[in-house]
DNA sequence: TTTTGCAGTATATTTTTTGATACCAGGTAT
DNA sequence: ATACCTGGTATCAAAAAATATACTGCAAAA
């Protein structure tokens, strides 16, 4: 992709900074340490449970993981549904709103495939 | 984009966490406050002059961008060219790998402009 | 009856980021 | 001679993020 197929694509909205940006609201949105490989392990597997998200994440503590997902489920990326079974079981899933991230994984994928050894 | 045709095109790589997964190196490099905005900020406008840099992103301070461009620097993301005239002129611009980051801008854009309102 | 598994909480502490302030060097304009 | 411009650096304090450790409640299994 050129910068001049970037800028025709994204269209007039490029206004940066001044609270009309598509893209700061999001990159603040998603930040983090652990925001992003959650939402991705989620991309790959979904749903999954608390302590499979910790295996997959470790060493990842509980809570930096219960904290990321609440902020995952504050900005409805992610949906906690709890099934009152003993032990309990709790699942995690993305949203609608979370699986339209999935193009953005696939970029950064296919950067990664290019250029991490 | 549905988990499938992610996976499908994703393909065989989707081993996370050991090392040979090919987002989260990428997340980790993009991680810091500013350096996704810096980088969207040349996607719009390349070259950039630090000053410019730091009008657009105020209020970022100068040890902040400072801190930034040298790490992005650092992974031969952003490339920067001192010309010493008076009053000293230094532009930042973005190199191969770091346009090749344009279609991941597109697509956070994308979804930005879907979400955000 | 003690132990185990799950899904967390609570609290305190450490580490990392961020920010504010002052300063520098070289040259130009006043 | 003084102030100003650009593109920073240096130093320290404050705020935010991340981590460690211990603990809870519930039920079933040993």
């Amino acid at each position: 992709m050129t910068y001049e197929e970037f800028k025709e694509k994204v269209g007039s909205v490029i206004l940066t900074g001044e609270g009309n940006c598509p893209v700061t609201p999001v990159v603040q949105m998603l930040q983090g340490k652990w925001k992003l490989q959650i939402l991705y392990e989620l991309c790959i597997k979904c749903p999954m449970r608390f302590g499979e998200l910790k295996k997959v994440l470790k060493p990842i503590t509980n809570t930096a993981l219960t904290n990321a997902l609440k902020d995952l489920e504050t900005d409805e990326l992610v949906q906690r549904i709890q099934y009152n079974e003993m032990p309990l079981r709790v699942e995690y899933s993305l949203t609608e709103k979370g699986r339209d991230l999935l193009p953005v994984f696939y970029a950064i994928s296919q950067w990664g495939m290019k250029y991490i050894p």
